[in-house]
DNA sequence: TGTACATCAGTGAACGCGCGTTCACTGATGTAC
DNA sequence: TGTACATCAGTGAACGCGCGTTCACTGATGTAC
């Protein structure tokens, strides 16, 4: 069923209108791209079957591929950066609340808009189960003990020691999937390594000052 | 000159020692990986171009594609699993000092073996800069308004905004990346947001305890 | 020692497929006179 | 009002390409007798 073409195609855009049809080409780009892995799984033809359009139709709003990738990405972007405007609007007041309110709106957006939040993230979808070998689940156990190790040593934690380890593995993780996408950023990423280090414990780590 | 295949070809291996191209195609496709965008752009005909072979010739090997990718995955995480094994035993007495040489040693692998680490955890590459408006240096800089606003408030950071700014955005993205490839765990972004949150700040938020 | 045969590592050409893209076109709606 | 023409939204068929995969094969190295 995925990937289908609509059922009984789709009526055409009245005369004058025709600018209709990038915005739905736009908006299916997404959603297929949200039951895809990646913008490399993406198709002109795939895009073309969810509007219920011939693919070359597609070449009247965008001259090629990469243009319409340009566009989804510069739509998810301005989409994401209007959310977290409104999202300070909503909490005038107290300036924490509003900090929450837009961290949350960018939890709400990557689940609301996978597939252009995973395009503008450059995130790859593969599903796995904790019974995976292939799953991160026996990274977080293995950094978990670490912390424990620390705790029994008298360090004091702000979290527990999983979910400690996997603010750790996460953050890392975070840092690296920003900075794999900058020529300059890889060499901070130890430095960031640290800062994470030290907000996960209560005090800083005497020999790591 | 990316993708093409080595000079002179490469010579066969001797009587018995067949096994040796499937190492040899794997530390390739691996190579291949991290000088592309992600899995979806892997072909067997690349990865043949750089072993300096037949694309048939990986079929002794592997039955299909996706078998060479399951592979591919599996060598992937074992060797970050003895990474972080080999990391621990390094630092014998010092619990903490073991725990940073591990998140170190995650560090170094994401940089070492950029193929692997992005298909282990799902990451696409795509070049950006700051100046680009598709970056996410404008999502920073709006979360780091928002920190500063908290500290005129009187709420004191551990870090500062800019960097907490980061901290946020970036740990917020790692988890949703994990998250993504799972059924059950996107109900629990906005926990891991909260924990993160707190983290960041000196005292927790007397609003949201 | 020679020789017939088995086993091995790897090849080259071909297949069918879905892709991005092009191009001449169709039929409906508006506009000039 | 009628009619010729321009403009519009969108189509269908075709192209060349690189892909995953198959299959009969080649030539070197080992082994049985």
């Amino acid at each position: 069923m995925t990937g289908d073409a609509r059922k009984g195609g789709r009526a055409r855009n009245p005369w004058g209108r025709g600018e209709r049809l990038r915005t739905d080409i736009l908006e299916a780009a997404g959603e297929v791209l949200g039951e895809l892995g990646g913008v490399d799984g993406l198709t002109l033809r795939a895009v073309a079957r969810h509007v219920g359009v011939a693919p070359a139709s597609i070449y009247a709003h965008f001259p090629d591929k990469s243009a319409l990738v340009d566009a989804l990405m510069e739509h998810g972007y301005q989409r994401m950066v209007d959310l977290l405007r409104s999202a300070a609007q909503d909490e005038p007041g107290d300036a924490r609340a509003r900090l929450r309110a837009q961290v949350h709106a960018v939890c709400r957006y990557s689940i609301g808009h996978p597939g252009l939040y995973r395009l503008i993230f450059g995130l790859r979808l593969r599903r796995t189960t904790d019974q995976d070998p292939r799953s991160a689940h026996m990274l977080v156990s293995e950094l978990a003990d670490g912390l424990s190790a620390c705790e029994r040593q008298g360090a004091r934690l702000r979290l527990s020691a999983e979910r400690a380890a996997i603010m750790l593995l996460v953050g890392v993780h975070g840092w690296v999937a920003i900075s794999h996408a900058r020529s300059d950023g890889e060499c901070q990423v130890l430095e960031f390594a640290d800062d994470l280090l030290m907000l996960v414990f209560e005090t800083p780590d005497r020999e790591t000052p």
